[in-house]
DNA sequence: GTTAATGCAAACTCTTTGCACATCC
DNA sequence: GGATGTGCAAAGAGTTTGCATTAAC
C-alpha cells in the first residue's frame, strides 16, 4: 500500500492518453467527471447524469461511446468497477482502493476498508496461490435496518 | 453444523414441494439433479445438460422452466447462486456452504472454507452491523498460473 | 376435476458491434 | 490529411412474462 498521492494528479486523463497517441474528447472528459462525481454508478446513470448535463438541446455522449469509454478509462487505470451482483456493475474513480459491501434487501452499497480482507488474502495466497482483488471484490449480505426489517415482520 | 448426513436425505425435493401444496415434477427432479452433478452451472449450462440427457428426440424443460425451477429450489433451500462478475451467476446444490474465488483471467473457479471471511464477517458485524452472507460471495483475482503467464509475457 | 406447471413465443434489459461521418492532432 | 472517436442502428447475450395446453394430485 501507500504510493503517497495526495489528491488528484493534475491532468491524468490527457497525459494518459498522449503516452498512448489516444485522442482527448469532451465525451471521455465527461464520462470521467460522471464517474467522479457519481459514487457507485452504472452505465446507465452514468448516461442519465450526462444527459441531464446536457440538459434538453444539448447532446449527450451516445450510450455506446459511454461504454467504451468506461472501458477504455478502466484500461487507463483512472476507473474501476464492481459487479455488486446481478444486474449492471458500477464504477467508481480508481484513486483509493475500497471494498464494496452490499444489502441484498435494498440494495445499499457501503464501503469498508481494503484491509478488511488482509488475512482472508493471505490465506488464499498460502493455500491456493491465488491474489486477490480487492476493488473488484463485492460482499453481500444484509444491512442492520434490513435485518431488524426482516425480524420484525411476518415470515410469510 | 452435523446433521451427520452422508449422502443426501432421502428425497427433501419432495417433502418440502409437499409441504407447500407444489407439485413434484420430472423437470423439477431434473434440474436439480443437473445442478448437483454439475457445480458451479451457469443456467445456460444446466440447460445444455438436460437436453444432452434427453438426447436427439427425447424433450428436455424449456429455458424458462429451468430459470422458474432455479429460482424455486433456491427458496425452498435446495440450491444456490452466486454472480462471479459479468455474465450469467452459477449455481450449486445448497448442501455445504462454500466461498468462490474466480480468476479474472482464466474464469476458473475454486472454491474455498467458508470460515475464510470470518474475521471480515466480524469486524463488518461490529463496524456496520452488515450480516455477510457467506455462499453469495465471490472473490475476484488472479490464479497463481495466470500471475504468472502475465509476468513471462510483455506488457503491451 | 382443479390447480399448478410447462412450453412456446414474444418482450425486455443490458451490452456490444459495424459502419459512415465527424473530430482531434 | 490521416487515424481515432462518435453516433446511430442493429444484433447479441441473458432473463422474464403471458397465455394456452398439459400434467400432478
Amino acid at each position: 500500500m501507500g504510493h503517497g498521492h495526495g489528491g488528484q494528479d493534475a491532468a491524468p486523463l490527457a497525459e494518459r492518453l498522449r503516452a498512448r497517441g489516444l485522442r482527448l474528447t469532451a465525451q471521455r472528459q465527461r464520462v470521467l467527471a460522471a464517474v467522479t462525481a457519481l459514487e457507485h454508478a452504472t452505465p446507465e446513470a452514468i448516461g442519465a447524469r450526462l444527459r441531464e448535463e446536457a440538459g434538453p438541446g444539448g447532446a449527450a455522449p451516445d450510450t455506446s461511446t459511454v461504454y467504451r469509454n468506461l472501458e477504455l478509462l478502466e484500461r487507463l487505470g483512472l476507473v474501476w468497477h464492481t459487479h455488486l451482483g446481478k444486474g449492471a456493475p458500477v464504477y467508481h474513480a480508481a484513486e483509493h482502493p475500497h471494498l464494496h459491501v452490499v444489502c441484498q434487501s435494498c440494495g445499499e452499497i457501503a464501503s469498508a476498508a481494503p484491509d478488511l480482507l488482509d488475512s482472508a488474502a493471505e490465506r488464499l495466497a498460502a493455500d491456493l496461490g491465488f491474489t486477490v482483488d480487492v476493488g473488484h471484490v463485492a460482499l453481500s449480505g444484509t444491512c442492520r435496518a434490513c435485518r431488524e426489517r426482516a425480524g420484525s415482520e411476518p415470515s410469510s
